[in-house]
RNA sequence: GCCCCCGUAGCUCAGUCGGAUAGAGCAACCGCCUCCUAAGCGGUAGGUCGGACGUUCGAAUCGUCUCGGGGGCACCA
């Protein structure tokens, strides 16, 4: 519908560039957007007063001759020129009743469409470091980075999810060494755990598993594992060098094949836990992508070794250093530091190597927004490989903070004491979850009240909008329990029937569906969905509220079963992209 | 100190590639079920868009400064 209407203003347009009244290098592409009070129409369009001065003209004398320059069109019942140089359009109401069994048949459909047709997009998020459970803060990324990823798909791309696994690098030592010293403690071994260690009660559970299965294999005494470790912090000494030696310690006590045992055991628990904890919350990937397996097939080092040969690195210290400030980063970068191991960066130029290699031609990165200052290195590297740092979008999402009973939930994760998102979804559901994470745009602090996810009211925007599609099912069940038969007709008939100010609005809602589609697409805002989901629910609740659908009149019922046909459809398509479910009762 | 995000109704937030009287939900107040789920609907009230200056025919939107809140400034990941 807007599409038609740009259609017809950029003919307009070309008309009077032919009979030169606009120069044709001058000319502006004009905004086509929704009216926002119904008394200026349905669509309204800034043509001309962007391209006045091209035309050397009045803003409102141009709009004359745009208008008397517009090709006719049925679904148009009225042109005015208003304000400082609109041009409003009124759409006919039989513009909008022809969309229901647009809607109708499409059906899962409707709402997508091909912008993205032939472009491949990788999105990227979640990623937190297999050390722990989800918390709820990589929770709003979860949901954040699926609804965009579904938003895309739906507009046509073809998207690969992925989760990049950060099983190498120091933390994973730490956990692996906290692991092995509470199996030591079950084996009987007395020791005063690192201040620096892994403290969750997940990290007893590995633990456990490890000492159940394997009984004393992998026992040492404490005395000979502590031997000459520095001093940890609570003691006065430095916990970083303390638990550092501890890593030390296990993989020299260990050896290598059993030290990375019992460090795979742990990762590979934990993981299976976020893939299942994810599975639960309705996230899927295509790849769960390693980072480890960079640095064991050499990418890393080949990554190191391009940037050298371009003469981006240095040596300093002892480290190879990325002049990064080259390509506008604040200061340069340790790519390898002085005990000869790569940086995590490193490994993250050579990850990023890797997705532009394979091709994509956007990758979509969702991160925490404490990463932000990371951004101008990863697109610094890039650059310096000579790629496009362009096709990289970094999307950072903001923190969520919960509350309850009006009071802010307190987490620390240096203590262990922290939300997870499985006790999110247990608390609130994973709809409401799902849901109240994408209401906000990416970028805005969150206030979770999880009160408001708990209730069962229409102060709860999830549940007011699947209770509009219950009810729709309601007005079925009730239908088929009086032995009405609900199929609708054939095409247009008896549309001409839906006279109603409540049915019009409701069929206008409906029509802005696909745009809003392609706008929280396009500008990765899933929140644009859940407003717009809101309007629509409040739509039907009025219509329901006014009118009632199963009435004698055959034919009137025959046109209002295809309008809430239609909702049902439009409801169904905007949850299923939310990841939240489309109840048929509740 | 430098960098990023945010500041709009009592509360939570839309609106921000400049556009026509600034919107919604909640809370408050007033109404609506002999009728397809009242998990619903309607109405009233509520604002110097943090502040100042500037750019423009036009600024919540752009620029500079300033105040307030959050986050980041590792040879950690």
């Amino acid at each position: 519908m807007k599409s038609h209407i740009a259609s017809l203003v950029s003919q307009a347009l070309e008309q009077l560039v032919a009979d030169q009244v606009i120069a044709a290098d001058a000319l502006q592409a004009p905004v086509i957007e929704r009216a926002r009070d119904a008394s200026h129409g349905d669509f309204a369009t800034n043509a001309a007063m962007l391209n006045s001065k091209a035309a050397k003209m009045r803003p409102r004398d141009l709009a004359e001759k745009l208008v008397a320059a517009l090709p006719a069109s049925d679904m148009i019942v009225g042109v005015e020129i208003a304000g400082p140089g609109f041009i409003n359009f009124r759409v006919a109401d039989s513009g909008y009743r022809s969309l229901l069994p647009e809607i109708l048949h499409q059906g899962h459909s409707f709402g997508r469409s091909t912008l993205g047709a032939g472009r491949r997009v990788q999105v990227e998020f979640v990623s937190a470091n297999p050390t722990g459970p989800l918390h709820v803060g990589h929770g709003r990324g979860a949901a954040y980075g699926a609804v965009v990823a579904d938003l895309l798909d739906a507009v046509g791309y073809e998207v690969h999810r992925e989760y990049y696994v950060n099983d190498a690098g120091r933390q994973m030592d730490i956990l692996a060494t906290s692991v092995w010293l509470r199996y030591l403690e079950l084996c009987g071994e007395a020791l005063v755990f690192p201040s620096n260690g892994y403290k969750g009660d997940y990290v007893w559970d590995i633990a456990a598993t490890l000492h159940r299965e394997h009984a004393d294999a992998y026992r040492h005494m404490a005395d000979e594992v502590f031997d000459g470790v520095p001093i940890d912090e609570p003691a006065g000494g430095d916990k970083e060098a303390h638990i550092d030696a501890l890593i030390e310690r296990a993989k020299k006590l260990l050896g290598d094949n059993r030290y990375r045992f019992v460090f795979e055991t742990g990762l590979n628990v934990i993981l299976d836990d976020i893939r299942d904890d994810l599975g639960l919350f309705g996230v899927f990937y295509q790849a769960w992508y390693s980072e480890r397996s960079l640095v064991e097939s050499g990418a890393v080092n080949r990554a190191i070794d391009r940037l050298r040969d371009a003469g981006h690195l240095y040596e300093k210290d002892g480290a190879w250093w990325f002049r990064s400030t080259d390509f506008g980063d604040e200061k340069d970068r340790v790519v390898i530091r002085d005990n000869g191991q790569s940086t995590y960066f490193a490994s993250d130029i050579a990850y990023h190597m890797d997705k532009l290699d394979r091709g994509f031609d956007r990758v979509i990165d969702i991160w925490g927004a404490d990463h932000h200052g990371y951004v101008p290195r990863v697109k610094a590297a890039l650059q310096a490989m000579g790629e496009d740092a362009a096709r990289l979008d970094v999307l950072l999402v903001q923190f969520a903070v919960l509350y309850r009973g009006g009071e802010k939930v307190q987490m620390s994760t240096r203590s262990g004491e922290f939300v997870t998102l499985r006790e999110l979804r247990k608390e609130v559901g994973s709809d409401a979850a799902r849901f109240f994470y994408v209401m906000r745009k990416c970028e805005q602090h969150m206030d979770f009240d999880l009160d408001l996810a708990k209730s069962q009211s229409s102060d709860n925007p999830v549940y007011y909008v699947q209770y509009a599609h219950a009810r729709i099912h309601a007005v079925l069940r009730q239908a088929a329990e009086k032995l009405i038969d609900v199929s609708p007709s054939d095409g247009e008939g008896n549309l001409d029937r839906l006279v109603e100010r409540h049915e019009i609005d409701l069929m206008k809602t409906l029509s802005r569906y696909p745009e809003v589609i392609e706008t929280a697409a396009c500008n990765e805002e899933p929140h644009q969905l859940t407003h717009y989901l809101r309007e629509l629910a409040n739509d039907f609740h009025t219509y329901y509220n006014a009118h009632q659908f199963l009435v004698d009149d055959a034919a009137l019922r025959d046109a209002r079963i295809k309008l809430i046909l239609a909702t049902r459809e439009v409801l169904r398509n905007g949850l299923n992209l939310l990841g939240v479910s489309a109840p048929e009762q509740m």
